[in-house]
DNA sequence: CGAACTTTTGAATAGGATCAACTGAGGTGG
DNA sequence: CCACCTCAGTTGATCCTATTCAAAAGTTCG
């Protein structure tokens, strides 16, 4: 089973052999580190020098406390995804990042990273790509945040988790495990417990979503979609631009995020 | 007059002159665009392909739609920003971008731009760190939207935008001045102008601020920090970190954004 | 099997939205 | 130069979405 970073950037890119091999061996998966559900990953103003850390397994959070103890969480950190994105070039995380499952991350280090941006300008630009993605979540989050109602904010986050872990195939044809709270989905959405409770409640009613356990069943793709207004953009990443291709060397057919 | 994006990235990196140089000829200001209040910069779905605007003077809007009309301006645009950060990757804008006031934009192309990060890795470290700041801001924004209420939310607002102007040398000491409408603030922050207008009242009835025509003036900046809760990691991007210096060959000395 | 969460449900409340009317500043044109 | 229009901002009244408080009912797990 292939790391689901590779998983994930061969949305972006066709890799060739040798640059998967690459990315296989840029995580030191042989000295992988462990967490277990709610221990910290990364605390606010923790030092972040010398690369960043890639989570192989399990489910994280990424969240920002007031000082009251109110929590906007930022965003799920899936399996593939990097805990410091800019950790090459800043000194302190302004977040922190907490275990929600198992978790196991392996650390990523700049010099490996960079050695490989020299060697394939392809891999350079799928990472560059990735985190153009991670920008455009950010932004259709704080649409919903900002301007959505509660019920098209769940509809919103439902329909990203499912997408991303399609991506990484990790999630069935028609449901996602989700090893989440309801407390998380309302820190997540701006929302109080008791309100996302009653709205999951509604979107079950209506036939668009059921859950049992921390299985979650997608009963309605096309209505959870429109209540959200997913963007096709949003999520979505085409082929590189023709001057990209020409200047990086690049060959890609344009494929969707599904 | 240095070009704005200039001035803004030498809070990261102390340029050598010919870098200098080398980021004053990116943009092809001899053939520089004007746009009127009002005018369109990027609309949903335009192609960006091969390289991205970069705006010289005044400002624009950086905002999405949904389906009946409700707005959320995801940031204000300000010189020395990207229309587009991430053109160089992706084919469509998710996002529209309109002017605010006269607006000078010019191209930067691709090509320029890889030769130049070939040229001086410090630039590219620079413009690495750069979005790197971008995402912070952007976290900053959702956890006011997500769980401040109106009062943190707009004191947070103007503190980011009189944050930024300083940056780029655009602020006076203790006032700032501000084109937009009290309708912008509301979509940034996910209010409604009723309450905008209700709220900037308080603001000025509690001695924070006070705003004559197109000026705001910062009257209490202290507790106007201390209301929006400003992290002092969220605005803050200090020197660049060890490996990144020895790779790089950069040697920064650590500077705080204001 | 009990302690600590998580979810659900009910009732009361509040923060902010909506509706509507009015004021004031530009801008336009007759 | 004034009548008229439009757009931004203000103010008052009312409504509603979502919060808060409280408690019960499941769940999970040591």
């Amino acid at each position: 089973m292939d790391h689901p970073l590779l998983r994930k950037l061969r949305y972006f890119v066709d890799f060739e052999e040798c640059e998967a091999r690459a990315l296989r061996s840029l995580p030191a998966l042989e000295r992988e580190i462990r967490f277990s559900p709610a221990q910290s990953l990364v605390t606010v103003d923790q030092d972040t020098r010398g690369g960043t850390m890639l989570l192989n397994r399990g489910w994280a959070l990424r969240y920002r406390l007031l000082s009251d103890g109110r929590r906007q969480i930022l965003n799920f950190v899936l399996p593939g995804d990097f805990l410091d994105p800019t950790g090459f070039v800043t000194h302190k995380a302004d977040y922190s990042i907490v275990a929600i499952t198992e978790v196991s991350v392996s650390a990523v280090h700049s010099d490996a990273l960079f050695r490989l941006f020299d060697r394939s300008t392809r891999i350079a630009a799928a990472l560059w790509w990735n985190s153009a993605h991670e920008a455009a979540m950010a932004r259709a989050h704080l649409v919903a945040v900002g301007r959505q109602n509660a019920y098209e904010r769940i509809a919103y986050l439902l329909w990203e988790l499912w997408a991303r872990l399609r991506v990484i195939e990790a999630a069935d044809k028609h449901s996602f495990h989700f090893p989440g709270t309801q407390l998380m989905i309302s820190d997540a959405l701006g929302l109080s417990s008791v309100h996302t409770s009653r709205t999951l409640a509604r979107l079950k009613a209506e036939g668009l979503i059921s859950i049992q356990g921390q299985r979650i069943d997608i009963r309605d793709a096309d209505g959870l979609k429109a209540i959200a207004e997913v963007s096709r953009s949003g999520l979505h990443l085409n082929g590189a631009p023709p001057g990209m291709r020409r200047i990086l060397g690049i060959d890609i057919e344009p494929r969707a995020i599904p």
